[in-house]
DNA sequence: CCTCCACCGGAACTTACGGAGT
DNA sequence: ACTCCGTAAGTTCCGGTGGAGG
């Protein structure tokens, strides 16, 4: 048995294709990024005043994923401290991971060195907290706060507008705020006084095209991969796959790990164009999977309502979705949700990508949404499956 | 041209929970 | 022991709506 395991071990330890698999990771920040010169020179010229231990301006990026926002804003202000470590400070949070106003300054206040409970204090009083913990820093406080749109979209700008506010009742530290947004539309939703003192200066990161993506992907794979083992081709049909989806780097450096992680498991020398393709397919199988495990428990039945109503290969409406679930929650005994409730998952599920639920108006039959499955209806069942809660009540 | 269906979707409120402060 | 707080999930209430059919 433990020679399977020796076996794996071995395979890691002299890996055919990878020779340092590090480079390939998603959050791996390299010592150069090519194509985003412009955007290097622009954000350091604003935050270079950082060093002198005065407070850069606010700045406001934006940048679909992928375009390297949170590379080039890392770099920079690695870079900077680096040469000043001790002029300022500056503290990364990501409001997707952090999206309540209560754990964003929790965050803050950890990274700066203090302590803070996971719940039970108001935020009234956290952001005393923050306020004392940024002005015992003694110095210039950068606050990048990366996906800004997550929070914004469900807590507002109260919390933006308090933290552009903080340099008033501060005496000794300063504090500059570097607000990275995938949305572009974001802004228009901001109060307008937050708006001018977030947006003192913007800045607009393109995508990248497939050209630049290429040389990208050259270049890490050089570092990541064996010599010989990644092709020209197999580079640029990573490259042309992810230009196709808004030049999104990420996806590229993704799609070239798991093809090498493929190619690895099948024991082969080289990466080959197939195996990009097989990537493809099992990075998004992976991410469907995860999605509905995840799911709450009534989404699950929701989604499972979905399912079943599918059968007939025609297009289901909330009344028609929620009839089943009904029928779902009575046979396992449940209480069931409402219907406005299950609306609401719908959209969830709409959003995640597992269906397509758009709004349709049929007159005299109604306004209400058509609901389909994006996703093969066998691979749902077997992760729905997983679920021992709703083991035997399909067929 | 008007009606009226079958919902949509915003907003305020509830409940349960984990945890702090005092 | 008691009060206060934030979060997550859900409920209650309700005004809004595009277009097929009369």
């Amino acid at each position: 048995m433990s020679d399977i395991i020796d076996n794996i071990i071995a395979r890691v330890q002299v890996s055919p294709i990878f020779r340092s698999r590090e480079y390939m990771r998603p959050d791996y920040v390299p010592d150069e990024l090519p194509h985003r010169e412009t955007q290097i020179r622009a954000l350091g010229d604003i935050l270079v005043h950082a060093v002198k231990g005065e407070a850069p301006s606010n700045v406001f990026i934006y940048g679909l994923t992928g375009t390297g926002k949170t590379a080039v804003t890392k770099f920079v202000l690695s870079n900077l401290h680096r040469r000043a470590p001790d002029k300022f400070s500056f503290v990364y949070v990501n409001a997707r991971q952090s999206d309540t106003p209560y754990r964003v300054m929790a965050d803050v206040i950890e990274t700066l060195g203090g302590k803070v409970p996971f719940t039970g204090l108001s935020t009234a009083e956290l952001h005393r907290r923050l306020q004392r913990t940024v002005n015992d820093v003694r110095k210039v406080v950068i606050l990048v706060l990366d996906e800004l749109d997550a929070l914004i979209k469900r807590h507002g700008d109260e919390l933006l507008y308090r933290l552009t506010r903080i340099n008033v009742e501060l005496s000794v530290s300063r504090v500059s705020i570097v607000g990275i947004t995938n949305d572009v539309t974001l802004v228009d939703e901001l109060d307008p006084r937050v708006k001018s003192s977030l947006g003192e200066v913007e800045q607009v990161f393109p995508p990248y095209n497939a050209v630049e993506l290429e040389d990208i992907l050259k270049r890490r794979a050089s570092v990541a991969f064996k010599l010989g083992v990644v092709s020209d081709e197999v580079i640029s049909l990573c490259a042309a796959l992810a230009a196709r989806e808004h030049g999104d780097a990420r996806r590229a450096l993704d799609l070239l790990r798991v093809a090498g992680e493929i190619a690895e498991r099948e024991g082969k020398q080289v990466v080959r164009q197939e195996h990009v393709y097989q990537a493809r397919t099992e990075i998004e199988r992976d991410r469907m999977h995860d999605v509905i495990q995840t799911l709450p428990f009534h989404s699950k039945l929701v989604l499972l309502s979905i399912v079943e109503g599918s059968k007939r290969d025609r297009s289901l409406t909330t009344g028609e979705v929620f009839e089943i679930y009904r029928g779902l929650t009575r046979k396992l005994g449940l209480e069931s949700v409402t219907q406005r409730r299950v609306s609401d998952i719908v959209n969830e599920l709409d959003m995640l990508g597992v269906i397509t639920a758009s709004v349709v108006n049929r007159g005299r039959y109604g306004k209400t949404k058509e609901i389909k499955l994006s996703v093969d209806r066998k691979s749902i069942l077997e992760v729905l499956n997983e679920d021992e809660r709703l083991h035997g009540i399909w067929s």
